[in-house]
Parts: C-alpha cells; structure tokens; sequence
DNA sequence: GAATTTATTGATTGATCGCTACATAATTCA
DNA sequence: TGAATTATGTAGCGATCAATCAATAAATTC
C-alpha cells in the first residue's frame, strides 16, 4: 500500500502519487458532492496532481467514478454480513435498517449512501447509469437472500427494504438525525414483520 | 389565459409567448432531467423564444424554478385534501402514501416528486436549496395536521412518512411500477398504524 | 551510453454553462 | 406624430466542463 513507487518490474518513469489513495480521495468528495457537480479541477486539486496524470491512470471521470463505487457497494453494508441462514429473517433486516440508519449519519459531510444519492440525476447522466447498474446487483442480492426466508413476500419485502434505505439516504442528505432515522427503521420493520410473518 | 397578448393596459411591445405555458413547459423540464441537467438554452428551444426574452419575463434560472416549484407543492398532492378532523389520522396517512405511489408513477417521463428528487443535488446547488425551503414547509405542515390526530408520536411518524415518500419518490423514478409502490405504502401504513395506536 | 517506456508538466481544445449588451420592433400615451 | 416603454433578435460575454497534445523527465532494458 505504501509501495506503491517501488513496483520492481515496472519499466518508464515511476507515478509520483499513490492510485489507491486517489480513490480514497475521490470516494469522499464524490459523496460529498455528487457525480456531476464534482469537476476533474477539484480532484486533481485535492489528489495534487494534473489532469493528464488523472486521465493516465483512470482513463476518464466515468471509469474513476465507477472504481469508487464497485469498492464502495463491496465494503459499506455488505449484505453477506446481515444475513445468515440462522438468523430470523425479519432480525437480518431489522439489523440492515438500523445499520444504515447509523452508517448513513456518521459523517455530515457524507451523509447517505454513496450509490443510492448517485442515482438522483438525470437519466443519461454517466454517473446515473452507473450507480444503477450496481444498486439492480446489490437488489437482486437481496432479494435473494429475502427469498431464502420468506419467498412468498420476497418481491414486496425488498421493495420495502429498497424504498426505506432510498429514503433514509435521502433524509441523512437532508440533516435528519441518526436517533430519528434509527427510529424510523424501527417503524420500518414493523411492517415488514407483519408482512413476513403474514399477520394482516 | 389565452388573453395574455391583449393586456389592455400595458405598455411597449406585447410578448409573442404565454409566460405560463413557459411555466408548464418548464415544470415538464425540470421534472424530467433536473435542475442542474436542464439549461436555459433547452427550455428556451422547448418554449420557441430566445435567452434574452427568457430573462426578461423570469429574471433568472432560479426564479424561474422557484415559481414552477412553488405552483408544483399547491397542486401535487395538498395536504388539506387528505388530513380533515372527521377522518383518523392513520387513514390520512393511507390515503397520503398511497395516492403518493400513483402520483409518482402516473408518467414515466416525470417519475416522482419535482421537490423531493430536486433536493438530490450537491448542497451548494441553487435548485436544492429553492427545493428545500419548499420540502421544510411542507414537512412543517404535515407535522402540524399528524400532531392534531397523535401528538405523542407526531415527530417520529412526520419522519417515517417523510422517508417514506423520499424513497417511493427514487424509486418511481428507477422505474418501480405503481403495484409495488402501493404495496411498499400498505407496509409502511402497517407500521405507523402500530405506532400511532400504541402497539409493540 | 542509446533506445524504449511511462509519467509528468503546461498550455489548450471545443463545447456548454448562465446570462447580458445592443440595436430594433411593436405597442401606448401625450 | 413623436416620446416613452417594453419585448425581441443577434451576438457574444467570461467561466467552467471533460479531455488532450506536445514536450520533458525519470525509470528500465539492451
């Protein structure tokens, strides 16, 4: 991680900056100001470096971007964490909500989830297509993961799953509490609990 | 309305275009791509004027959204058509997010609410912050008719069907049927019923 | 040392952004 | 009829966008 100058066999002039770090940098100013508002000037500014040292290494904002967020979805609220075949299902997505409730809130300056806020923009926007992508991969998993306990709802459930974590990433943007967001997915699970375990 | 070009007592030269059919033709606009995505030079074609007589009659991009939004949160789904004293306030808020999912998803092209998927856009953003000054009234306003009906729980429920509505919103615009998102309100009604009568 | 390879710097490119200056056209009021 | 007023068309402002070009620097290989 720190040898990144080193690489051995690497032949012709060695990068100056580390990729990895890059990344890191960018994940935080992309959450911070989403896809289209953050300009090549502002990265390049805050990594030190020049566009065409940016556009050697990345290729383009598009493919830097989706970089970031194929790390982002692997790392943040993986959903193999949450659910395990010994575990209520109900209880995996009572602990999904509250995760992300928390997880949402823990930093102001990006708040929400990085591809759930990355999918509001216009339809052809670049960043758009692919937070989407990634956000139908990551619902699928969960839908399958839904199904395993409780496949009658399974559709429904995940919806309801889906449209709550929408909703709670949109409301951290906007300033509501991790307490009050907490709540909210307490109420949340309500529902889904009478639904999964068909009460009316 | 169709008497816009006689004006009897105006002076100087009479507009060639109806400034609210602009607004209708700009909500249609902003609704569909945005307001950062959207330019001027986009809604002046769709208008059939030119720049300078676009700002002439609206002054800025800004006004000019803020006059559509405005008009938008008075007609899209009133509050006051939903919370009357003679009704619980459990069966307004049924009525509220359900209606919320045919509204959102009645045209694909205008997926969601203009207010709630404006304030999807970096904080600095002038259409985010015309949005939210709307959305915080709003939400002001539907606390106000929820504590009139369950005051002990008013905040709370004021978050779960604002988050509620935020999510549905996204998701109409990910293209999530109607069906689904009635369904999604039937859960979330399940929940805040179980809150609001003082269940588990 | 010479050739090759890769990354850097610095200066731009063409396109688009919101917005406006200027002259002209069309109307009302005196 | 002429002055005042308002809207229009043309043309372009400075700023910013993502992306790139040519020249140079620093490494490896031969």
């Amino acid at each position: 991680m720190t040898d990144h100058l080193l690489s051995k066999g690497a032949r012709g002039r060695p990068r100056r900056f580390d990729p990895n770090a890059a990344l890191i940098t960018g994940r935080a100013l992309f959450h911070t100001h989403g896809y289209e508002a953050l300009g090549i000037a502002a990265i390049t500014e805050a990594v030190g470096i020049r566009p065409a040292s940016f556009y050697a290494a990345f290729g383009s904002k598009a493919a830097y971007f989706e970089r970031i967020a194929e790390a982002y979805v692997a790392e943040v609220l993986p959903l193999e964490t949450f659910f395990r075949d010994d575990c209520p299902i109900i209880d995996s997505i009572a602990k999904l909500l509250g995760e992300a409730a928390r997880t949402y809130t823990a930093c102001s300056d990006q708040a929400g989830c990085l591809i759930l806020e990355s999918l509001r923009a216009d339809r052809n926007d670049e960043g758009r297509r692919i937070a989407l992508r990634i956000a139908q991969i990551r619902r699928e998993k969960l839908q399958a993961f839904i199904a395993r306990g409780a496949p009658a709802v399974a559709l429904i459930a995940t919806d309801v799953v889906t449209v709550t974590m929408a909703g709670m990433s949109a409301a951290a943007r906007d300033g509501v509490s991790c307490v009050c967001l907490e709540q909210v997915a307490a109420v949340a699970t309500v529902g889904l609990r009478s639904l999964i375990e068909g009460g009316a």
